[in-house]
DNA sequence: ATTAAATACTACCAAAATACTAGGAATTAT
DNA sequence: ATAATTCCTAGTATTTTGGTAGTATTTAAT
């Protein structure tokens, strides 16, 4: 029941380009400084954060990120389901898939598809914008 | 945000020995035939439970497990957390551990509690029996 | 006493997932 | 041109997961 690293980051890197959310692009090599990872791991992150429409990228010189829409607009869900994929905590309960052959008699396949929802509900119940009111030290 | 084999295999024999729950003491034997797995990885799923006072435990012939209690007064919180260790999904949650250095910046702590917190409440909110209780088709 | 049936303990192992590292191509502003 | 940046793909070390296996110990039945 862990969230990986890949989640986490994803969330952080959100969260740091909700910080920084002047017009500018943000370059990488910044937000890799400020998150003290590499900027090579950090495009593994980035990468599928741009590719579900989340940032607005842009290459060459000046380039970066910035995020595509206000930080209220973002469910902190929406964020860790691209980045760790499903999250329901069994195979049998993950939506699109084939349903698990014993789910007729299967007691806890109820159980699980609701660990599933209160899971979702609660992530879907904040934004980006919710995780940046809280006053800070740095950055 | 997976719960492992060992978290759901666990449940489910948690959930066999409630269904075949008169006096006797259950053999391995059995409950491998009905959930389809071996002994050997039986004996390593039960063995937590057995550790953590679920089951009084019959060694030698006729010997074998049942239930400590009544089905009702097992939390599935409580069987999960025996098998999974510990369901907080990132590490700085963990209670009794060391605090993560950056907690006192970090806006995505709380979050998380927050998170850990829901999901203990909902596997809190059921019992074995609650888990029983469905029509079953088959054993 | 012997034996058969069972749990208990410990070690090992293979496959998959995770967390990175690395190289180079493409793009863009200056 | 050049420097700075993202984009894409591949590789790799470590950890976790999901088992297998061997042996010792305990117990009931004969």
């Amino acid at each position: 029941m862990k969230i990986s690293t890949k989640g986490r980051y994803g969330l952080r890197v959100m969260i740091d380009l909700a910080y920084h959310n002047n017009g500018d692009y943000i370059s990488l090599k910044d937000i890799a400084t400020r998150l003290n990872i590499t900027v090579k791991y950090l495009e593994q992150i980035v990468s599928p954060l741009s590719k579900a429409g989340f940032l607005n990228s842009m290459r060459g010189n000046n380039g970066g990120h910035k995020l595509a829409k206000a930080p209220s607009e973002y469910k902190v869900g929406d964020i860790l389901r691209v980045m760790e994929g499903n999250l329901s905590p069994v195979e049998c309960v993950s939506f699109g898939d084939v349903e698990c052959p014993m789910a007729e008699s299967c007691e806890t396949v109820t159980f699980w598809k609701g660990l599933d929802d209160v899971v979702n509900k609660y992530i879907d119940s904040f934004t980006l914008q919710d995780l940046i009111v809280t006053p800070r030290t740095d950055n």
